[in-house]
DNA sequence: GTCTATAAAGGGATAGAC
DNA sequence: GTCTATCCCTTTATAGAC
């Protein structure tokens, strides 16, 4: 874990910033050297190329992203409140990098393959833990019966997705940008409700 | 409503396909030509640019798809049987093209204006509609009070993000192509159980 | 490590024959 | 309308001086 040289550190900040926004293709050499106000030549010589410099920023962005998200969900923490604090986590990180979700979507599916194995996915076995949770709540008779990945992808799509509609949400309701950040602060609270409430047996 | 040379409709179809999967920067002019069977010229023949090929390509998606979409909700059905309609048009929609949200919401990020000014959003004030009847059913005691932007935003994430999120979906619950489909044909049923329970209230 | 200069490749666009 | 050949700008990548 050693410290980066001061032009390495303003090269990954610079090609962050530009490939996220910009995407592989759409991203230029020349504007991530003058974003880090560095020459060219500097992105070869610690980089090899543009896909290799990608690459890293690439690697360290999911490596940033993908524990928070899911680390969320591994706790021991019972259902309603493990999807409290799901949802705050994912939301909060969204918001201050709202443009990963597309980023990632594309390079995910631009190179399916190598992303899965990148990124740790279930992790210490969460999936099975909350599914098992799902049971026995379904046995109690507290919710209904519902497969673990319907009850995953309803979460994460309530709090990604407006994030990748962001243009098209502020375009039909009329919302600049204070106002739909202050709409997904809010949504911390009422997705976890229409989530629970959607399930949940009333007596 | 001219019948389209053979050649203009190939040249459309293989610039669809191409671009719909890679973006407008990463196309290649070549590769176009390549699919259609014919020479790179003959693609400025008909389109004098790549850019004037791409905004055709994407007028002619987007004029296919949005109407669909937005259409499902402008009718004087119950608002339930209205949410039914529109999860399976959208559901419906998406499973034959699952590759545009993304390509949509690319588009919509690097030309926001344009975007917004193409698209007819909230065609014969469906937004207003829609508004009326959650109020309605909530001072009727039917479901609690809900914002129009919340209920449209849920109803759509559910619908759309799965599309967007299918190779980390399919790695996650190690499902197959077929298997994912048959998921998403499941849902056209369950989400609008989803929706209305999440807001419907119980005596 | 950092720069300038330049090579080498890629890719959009056009000229001109048929 | 369709093709081949080619132009030429853009962009990645490298050589070599300091």
């Amino acid at each position: 874990m050693t410290k980066d040289s001061n032009t390495e550190q303003k090269i990954k900040e610079a090609a962050e910033q530009i490939f996220v926004k910009k995407g592989l293709t759409g991203a230029r050499m020349q504007e991530i050297a003058d974003l880090a106000g560095i020459n060219k030549a500097m992105l070869h010589y610690y980089y090899r190329s543009k896909d290799k410099l990608f690459e890293a920023i690439f690697i360290e962005l999911i490596g940033d992203f993908v524990p928070k998200i899911f680390g969320a969900m591994g706790s021991d923490l019972p259902i309603d409140k493990k999807v409290e604090h799901y949802v705050n986590e994912i939301i909060s990180a969204m918001t201050t990098h709202p443009e990963l979700p597309l980023f990632i979507f594309n390079e995910l599916r631009n190179n399916p393959k190598e992303f899965i194995n990148k990124m740790g996915i279930n992790p210490g076995g969460m999936l099975e833990k909350i599914d098992a949770q799902l049971k026995e709540e379904a046995e109690a008779g507290n919710i209904r019966p519902i497969p673990v990945h319907e009850f995953m992808i309803n979460m994460a799509s309530m709090c990604v997705f407006p994030f990748l509609a962001k243009p098209m949400f502020q375009g039909m309701f009329k919302v600049d940008e204070a106002t739909f950040y202050s709409i997904m602060e809010m949504r911390k609270k009422s997705i976890p409700e229409y989530i629970m409430n959607s399930i949940r047996v009333k007596n």
